[in-house]
DNA sequence: GGACGAACTTAGCACCTCCGCA
DNA sequence: TGCGGAGGTGCTAAGTTCGTCC
């Protein structure tokens, strides 16, 4: 990915225009929305499904259908004990697993038979502010009512932040805090009964209320290890009723079964909604989806559900509605669930059925680029771009959302095109990424980009004018059932994975194997454009790196100088060019390496005498008998970095080096051995450090990569599967990992 | 056939934990 | 052994897709 890329996602408006609404003249001959029946192969969900379930142990055990006619599930039926040591944990031989991968997918939509869970865990009301914490306005402390002292403190709390800096977030934040203060009371100047109006934002000082939860944070990070440890165990024993649900009588994890709390809105990019107050969610809001003739959860004691509900053929077990966009949220089964599990299995499967088709719609797209109906022409041309460069469908967003786009959506002025065929992208995409890239793409493909750009096109006006994701993918479904744009970005990147792994040669050792699979790994993200911001700590701790490698260059320059002092003739032995890097460094540069070797061992040698000290303190309050040291002993203690400074010193002024007696040309070449080495690897990680500082490689791993890739690799290659997956993945793709073998292919 | 909404997947960020290095 | 930082996890925003309604 390109640096420009990454920095304009520092500013994350980057430098697009946002599409002028009196320009939306679209022309869209959206074809018929009308869907017809859900395919069975998409629709497909069923019953009984879990991974690692504790079976009900008063039903009968469940019938288990395995697959033959699927092709795409052979391997699933033909795993073998042995290949299953590297299972994440999982036992080979647990009876007690539920392959619900083997059995018939058949399924009418029917999530689930029973439903049992415990309802939702509601965030703990608001603690009022001490006392002598108050919100100064004008330079005046101001007594707030609670429900306004609310949301002054979810601002007060984050006033360090980049959101907290974002005009739009403070003028959204401000207007939703004076209008709770206008329906909950008045401010009081504190103390007194005297009014106080706050009108301007500028005359708020939170920071008394940041200092507070300042304090407060630290205090929690300060607690014992063992209160830590107790505080945890009794949030997880109240919780744990929560965590899990039953469902057709199996054990399954729940996932977000918390109830997201009340605070701030934090939009992403530009959001125009961005600061707004996200509002408390009451039991009055929440709807339940639960089994029938099961025990209803309580709600809260003088509450009640907006509503009990029995769908099985949804998964969610409870929804309610946010205030800022209208989005209903959903409580579903955790990841690592049968439900989730199964659903994630499908869409891989889904993803490697395109192989069976992709050339033949390929081969249609590419005749149709050059179709007389611009409709078509303009579809065949966003499923290049679609199939070539992974782009989303991007469907369209309305004025009170963040300014982003995909492929439909495109407009004028995210295409830019430079003859002969050269393209170059620059739009913000999902979560207000950038997306930038110059490709060189067909001929055909280029021609059409300029048709679709023409007068009286201008800025703000869509490329794509008569299509858009739901005529783009009513026409993928006539090529396979349940295929849309989404899937090709699956499709892609799994084929990308495969294409690298087949590469990578089937030796050295587990590191190095590892390092070779991310690389893969990077290449699908990057294909995915799935980017991280740059961690604030990255400069600096490259450049850490950087001085490190520099010192180490450094100590093999002494070694050979000293192997030279103590032998002339060596380069004679060993060559002129092992003595070359022995002129790499001048006078300048030696004192500055001086001085920095002898500043970090002085740092360490005090650092060391201060945690000493502490230690000793500790000792005496708990009544031993034992001196503190003193700054003679710290004297006394810095003579060896006296003596460093001093013994470079002389290196520097007479270019002799103090060699021990024990030293010999063998010992010094030896250390030189290793020290390459170390530069080597150090050198290494630092590319590795760079070349992912803008890269998250885990969003593919987890949602574009066909899990048993991963686990086909870590068979063939012998790596562990925890080197590529963590618990939590291993979790989530027990499904994978139990159906893949060493031969296993996308 | 467009608007809207439900249901689900995909996504990056923030916080926490734990491991390796000095 | 202590600390910093990488890696892991939870959270929730932001997408896609598809069905319904008018």
């Amino acid at each position: 990915m390109s640096t420009t890329a990454v920095e304009a996602r520092k500013s994350s408006s980057g430098n697009v225009s946002k599409k002028p609404k009196s320009v939306a003249n679209k022309a869209k001959t959206a074809a018929s929305t009308k869907r017809g029946t859900k395919p069975a192969s998409q629709a497909n969900t069923k019953k009984n499904n879990a991974v690692k379930e504790e079976p009900d142990k008063t039903r009968p055990a469940k019938k288990r259908k395995v697959l033959k006619a699927d092709p795409a599930v052979d391997n699933a039926t033909e795993v073998k004990q042995e290949e299953l040591v590297v299972d994440g944990g999982l036992k080979a031989d647990d009876e007690d697993i539920h392959r619900w991968w083997e059995e018939d997918p058949n399924d009418h939509s029917v999530k689930w038979e029973t439903l049992e869970h415990n309802g939702v865990i509601f965030p703990p009301p608001y603690e009022k502010l001490p006392d002598d914490v108050k919100l100064k306005y004008d330079g005046k402390k101001v007594d707030l009512p609670v429900e306004a002292e609310e949301v002054a403190g979810f601002y007060g709390a984050m006033i360090n932040t980049d959101h907290a800096k974002n005009p739009v977030f403070q003028a959204n934040f401000f207007g939703d805090f004076k209008e709770v203060l206008s329906t909950s009371g008045r401010a009081l100047i504190s103390g007194t009964s005297k009014f106080i109006e706050i009108e301007s934002f500028d005359k708020c000082d939170f920071s008394d209320i940041f200092a507070y939860y300042e304090d407060q944070r630290n205090a929690k990070k300060a607690l014992p290890p063992a209160v830590k440890k107790r505080l945890k165990q009794e949030k997880d024993e109240a919780e744990e009723k929560y965590k899990t649900c039953y469902l057709d009588g199996r054990k399954q994890p729940v996932g977000n079964f918390r109830v997201e709390p009340p605070g701030l809105f934090r939009g992403r990019g530009q959001h125009p909604k961005t600061g707004k107050l996200k509002a408390r969610v009451q039991p009055e809001q929440v709807t339940l989806n639960i089994g029938k003739d099961v025990k209803i959860p309580e709600p809260p004691a003088g509450h009640n559900w907006s509503e009990v509900r029995h769908d099985n053929t949804v998964s969610w077990l409870a929804m309610w509605k946010e205030n800022i966009n209208g989005n209903t949220k959903y409580v579903f089964l955790s990841q690592s669930s049968s439900l989730k599990g199964m659903s994630d299995f499908k869409k891989f499967e889904k993803a490697r059925e395109l192989k069976n088709h992709v050339e033949r719609i390929r081969n249609d797209y590419r005749k149709e680029l050059t179709d007389e109906k611009m409709q078509v022409r303009q579809r065949a041309t966003a499923m290049y771009l679609i199939d070539r460069l992974a782009l989303r469908a991007g469907g369209e967003k309305g004025d009170d959302e963040a300014d982003t786009v995909g492929c439909c959506s495109l407009r004028y002025e995210h295409v830019d095109l430079q003859p002969p065929n050269l393209v170059t992208f620059d739009f913000l995409g999902k979560d207000s990424i950038r997306y930038f890239q110059q490709v060189e793409v067909d001929e055909q493909v280029f021609t059409n980009l300029q048709i679709f750009k023409k007068e009286p096109k201008g800025p703000g006006d869509d490329i794509f004018d008569r299509l858009d994701p739901s005529i783009l993918n009513k026409h993928l479904q006539s090529y396979m059932p349940g295929l849309t744009a989404k899937v090709f970005r699956t499709y892609n990147a799994s084929h990308t994975m495969q294409k690298q792994l087949d590469q990578i040669p089937n030796v050295g050792t587990v590191a190095e194997k590892v390092v070779a699979f991310n690389a893969a790994n990077r290449e699908v993200a990057i294909l995915c454009n799935h980017q991280r911001t740059v961690a604030k700590s990255h400069e600096q701790s490259v450049a850490k790196i950087e001085e490190r490698v520099e010192e180490l260059v450094w100590k093999k320059y002494r070694l050979k100088k000293m192997i030279l002092q103590l032998d002339p003739e060596k380069p004679k032995v060993l060559g002129k060019s092992y003595f070359a890097d022995t002129k790499a460094f001048n006078k300048t540069k030696l004192k500055a390496i001086h001085k920095r070797v002898v500043e970090r061992e002085q740092e360490k040698v005090e650092k060391k005498f201060a945690r000493d000290n502490e230690k000793i303190k500790a000792d005496r309050e708990a009544g031993e008998d034992v001196k503190l040291l003193t700054k003679d002993d710290l004297k006394e203690r810095l003579k060896v970095v006296t003596n460093l400074k001093e013994e470079l010193q002389k290196e520097l002024d007479t270019g002799e080096f103090e060699i021990k007696s024990s030293q010999t040309c063998e010992k010094l070449e030896a250390q030189v051995a290793k020290l390459d080495d170390r530069i080597l690897s150090t050198r290494l990680s630092l590319k590795d450090k760079q070349d992912n500082s803008t890269v998250a490689l885990s969003t593919s791993k987890i949602n574009y990569i066909d899990p048993r890739l991963s686990v086909m690799f870590s068979k063939k290659f012998e790596v562990p599967l925890e080197k590529l997956f963590t618990k939590t993945l291993r979790e989530k793709f027990a499904w994978a990992i139990h159906s893949a073998d060493k031969d296993w292919q996308f």
